[in-house]
DNA sequence: GTATACTTCAAATGTCCATTTGAGAGGAGA
DNA sequence: TCTCCTCTCAAATGGACATTTGAAGTATAC
């Protein structure tokens, strides 16, 4: 037994990129493990050497992906901020993660499509990264609603931000034909965060009054 | 020539409805004809016959669909209702199109597909569905921001509004994952709806306001 | 330097489907 | 009844890909 040397490592590491790509760009079924060999540079047989078949390369794309992207909440955001800066900051960086074109743009990607078109990945991308997110969220528009929030509030107001959001990316496709001129990249990021924590924090505080209103 | 015969329309419908059915669950790749046709109660070569192949079928499905559900502006609502309500109204119509599991019961879930990983067809589905629903909340948005607003604020609200309503149906696998004992079906419809509603009018009123005191 | 395990390669192999084919059923009109 | 269509059927055909194979190539330990 030698240990995997570093020209394996290579390899192994250019095929995850690749075929995070292709994955994100064409989905599972339509990409081809020939076109993930030809951007990784790499043997047809490759992927087979190190990942035994298409499923467990997927599978580990996933994993890659997720290592890629740690739990990434705004980092710079100091825990006893006021939770309108931190509704705003989650927001901006959700958003960020979703349109950014860099580095790793195909996660993004490819989280959208898990979402909307799941395989079996997204019984464990929920359990370790979604639900994390989710909880996040949670915690900031709980505060925002106040102590009487029942759950159902909570939940539907989460889900009314995470669906502003996801929408830029989900929709992209539909956003570029609509409105030909304008962009919805990275660039848009800043106006579209302003844009949605504007919204949604008058949002959560009519459903935090009606509430009341409906108790009391 | 002779016309075809009812037997034939039959067969045909069949295949649409089938295929529409097939279409939805799996998207256009992993629809496989040999399953389209099981479901039909057709023969394979049926749907060469009536399609001549794989992709004039689902373009047909797509064309069959339009038709199905007329633009349907909720037709019940007189154009004299105030905003507000038309905009409950659009948007209780709207989740029921994405959520119904009744007859068309594929037809949200096929365009959910369609804008997340569009075909050549998306581009006719924006022309002359997507345009036309835009068109309508934009009015009502439009109404609501006051005769002063941007078109900026005002495409930005009305995505806010889409993207709460297909957040439903676009990440419904991870909703059934997330809260495994909550259901999401038409039955919530009427909840969701009046939660969208409460949250965006008071989103919609926020933009407003922030404008004007912008412009001051 | 050579033996051994790791890694790449090009060329099969096999499978899953879309698509084609040619032979018939059924029905309307002469 | 005969004939010409329309429509259905079961069995090929063919292509696109995932997967396998066995022969090299390459590094590392000794």
């Amino acid at each position: 037994m030698t240990p995997p040397s570093a020209r394996s490592r290579d390899t192994r590491q250019r095929l995850l990129e690749a075929a995070g790509e292709v994955f994100a760009e064409r989905g599972f079924r339509d990409a081809t493990i020939q076109e993930i060999c030809r951007r990784a540079d790499a043997n047809i047989a490759a992927v087979h050497y190190h990942f035994a078949d298409k499923e467990r390369l997927y599978r580990a794309v996933i994993q890659y992906a997720e290592g890629c992207a740690g739990d990434s909440p705004p980092a710079d955001i100091a825990p006893d901020t006021p939770a309108e800066k931190r509704l705003r900051g989650h927001i901006e960086s959700f958003l960020l993660r979703l349109l950014d074109e860099g580095h790793p743009a195909w996660l993004g990607k490819l989280m959208a499509r898990e979402m909307s078109q799941p395989t079996p990945a997204l019984d464990v991308i929920v359990q370790e990264k979604i639900r994390t997110t989710y909880r996040r969220v949670d915690a900031i528009v709980r505060e925002l609603l106040g102590p009487g929030a029942c759950d159902d509030d909570v939940r539907a107001c989460v889900l009314s931000v995470q669906g502003q959001c996801l929408f830029y990316r989900h929709c992209h496709p539909v956003l570029t034909r609509l409105f030909p001129g304008l962009p919805f990249g990275r660039e848009q990021v800043p106006g579209l965060a302003e844009h949605i924590t504007r919204f949604s924090l008058a949002g959560i505080r009519a459903i935090a009054r009606a509430r009341k209103a409906g108790v009391a």
